[in-house]
DNA sequence: TATGAATGAGTTTTCATTCAT
DNA sequence: AATGAATGAAAACTCATTCAT
């Protein structure tokens, strides 16, 4: 707790009010906040969400102030998966554009996926929680518009696919399903939760290859046929 | 009245005590009983375990009986999710026995697989809970033999896999693993939980043909290399 | 979207302030919207007294102005009762006079008082609420204020029956706080909630006329005496 | 705090866990327990329903034990108003038994009734708390059972009134319903909360006499007609 | 062996009120 | 005067597990 860039120097233990956010800069900040406070404690801590407390604490404010800005703990996790998301289409996609060959296209695409994954392993352990613990308690409509984001994302990185693979439509999508599916399976039978993650652990090493190679394996055979 | 929400009011005894299991063939009955009880009513219920309340009373036992057999709630799910996995991948390496030509044992091999698994769909539902609720709460012991007797199951079905197609050590362990992860990756996009399961709904009924195809792929060029 | 339940999204601004009122008649008006707005809600919603984000929802202000006019929430629907009370006393008051028989005084009197009431069903929700509701969360003077007001009012009715009726000093004002109380004690058990004013309910139609009748009963023994 | 039988002397002040009610008079006692606390509590306190844990605290027990006797903390005082509901009636119904003489045994019957009520201040402010407070967040089955049972009572009164004063069938329960509205209304008028309960207050002294004196004219008109 | 009463940690969420702007 | 962001106290309820009988 004494090491690293703390940005000031609190008097007591005992919390001052937090900074009024009034305009919507400060807001979206203070909503940034608390969405790194969340990922923070979820990344330190593993197998389980922490408690809205946890995250207030974290972020400073009070516990009435987080629900000021997020409906539910579980819409916090979503959107922290929606952006984790989001970064990652990204770049693979960038990485498909960067080469000319169609192989070596894919091959990167899928080198910069998975290296995009590796680093981070909060990403994966939230995207494997699966609905019993991210869909529980959220709302009907929050839930539908979490997924109605996901299958925006999902068929606007299937188009990137498309065309420049030259793939017939939905056919993107159709590969990315997979290649989450594939990503998603194996960090659950090779992840590791940072609990266990002290000692050189074999099976979370094998991660990153098991991943590459099981992928490279699959696209070799989708884009065959 | 078995599940829960009674509202509570302790008068009379109304159940009577069960039989005694003395024998050692009684006390595997009784675990059995349990065993049947916890899988009805996750298969009826859905996406979260049942309480060892609920269970205990499916089995018409007391609570504390369950843990004359079970550690922990979760350990009786993890007995569960082995056997469901112990018949999946019994019956599909028999289809792979069944057939002469390599490609076409490797076709009904997944045939074999898919249909085993979209008749059991409370074992994929199980098997996609991951850690975050099935391993929480399960001791260090009880979990590596859980993981231990999954890593046996897979090297003996990976085994049979080399000796009909003649692949490498290890090589059937792999693609197991992985068709492992394709499904579960895929069941966690288009599955369904029971509460869901009314209308006649378009994403569970995708998974099978989806599940196969997508295997077929892998497949196709995994043995390709 | 006027009545809680948003899931919570500190975002942009939409609403505009509200004008301010400067002089005292603006200030008036500001603070009768403030009570119109707390009757609405209380006359639609039902059994609890809807919370003051509500109202000034409702009013169009922001939760601060409410505390600019009032110092707690229970202080206004304590003067929404007042207010409610005053009117049923007055128009049961008028009736009174209108009649030169003593007996057909009393039973225009009471008829009026019941049927005002009935048309009101608001009022006699808020009235019945009681203590538990109402005065918690009252300051020690407003609280005072207000039964000192109600005193007040009661008294000065009862004068009024006892011109009417050549009753002794103190018995018009005891006369009323009994027909009160009966009409209290009944709503309490023929009442209905809003929420359940939908089938229609036997309870809730009786009403009128058991209060009508126990009132002649009464007035009858009392008037004797 | 140190005055009173204690009944026994706590050495610490971690409770040690409670005896287990096995057998059917144990449980009814712990039952009996848990009111008892539940009314002691509310007694002392006042214009609230004390929270479940002070209750539990109160009765020397774990909240969770509280849930295993009642399923709400508004059943139990629920039931707290059946039992004193019940009292009264069988006093006042046994008065009414003892005089020969219509008028006088009216007479009789209301003066144990006010005796008895008076004599249970608690019993009174429960039964004007309302909806508002008691009905809330109860099962709409105990509910029913709490409305089904008051009913039952009245009708049984009833009938012992009918039978004694030769009353048409029906007029029994309604005497006893008006009977009530009015102790419920004018306690609301006169009646002091525990916490205001110290000094000498003119208003709570004049309670039983008001409340007398109304019921004996409501009475007499009812009984003129 | 079987029972089931007792335990109590653990969390979410609401909302009246304040007060910086 | 008006605003609305921040606060934080407050409580109900569940349920895995233990252990006295």
């Amino acid at each position: 707790s004494s090491c690293g860039k703390d940005g000031g120097h609190l008097k007591g233990k005992d919390r001052l009010t937090a900074r009024r956010a009034y305009d919507s800069a400060a807001k979206e900040a203070r909503r940034q906040d608390i969405l790194d406070a969340a990922e923070r404690l979820f990344a330190a801590n593993g197998d389980q969400l922490p408690s809205v407390g946890d995250i207030a604490a974290a972020a400073n404010l009070a516990k009435g102030t987080v629900y000021l800005y997020f409906g539910t703990k579980e819409e916090i996790f979503a959107i922290l998966l929606l952006d984790g998301w989001s970064r990652v289409v990204e770049v693979a996609s960038r990485a498909l554009a960067d080469e000319a060959d169609d192989a070596r296209a894919v091959e990167r695409f899928l080198a910069s996926f998975v290296k995009e994954l590796v680093e981070r392993p909060m990403f994966l352990r939230l995207d494997t929680m699966g609905k019993a613990v991210l869909e529980v308690n959220m709302t009907a409509e929050a839930l539908a518009a979490f997924k109605a984001h996901i299958r925006g994302q999902l068929e606007a990185a299937g188009a990137i696919l498309e065309g420049r693979l030259r793939l017939e439509p939905g056919r993107g999508a159709q590969l990315l399903v997979r290649t989450h599916a594939m990503m998603r399976g194996l960090w659950q039978s090779f992840g590791l939760s940072p609990s266990c993650a002290n000692a050189s652990s074999p099976m979370a090493d094998r991660f990153p290859a098991e991943l590459l190679e099981a992928l490279t394996e699959y696209w070799r055979g989708a884009l065959q046929g």
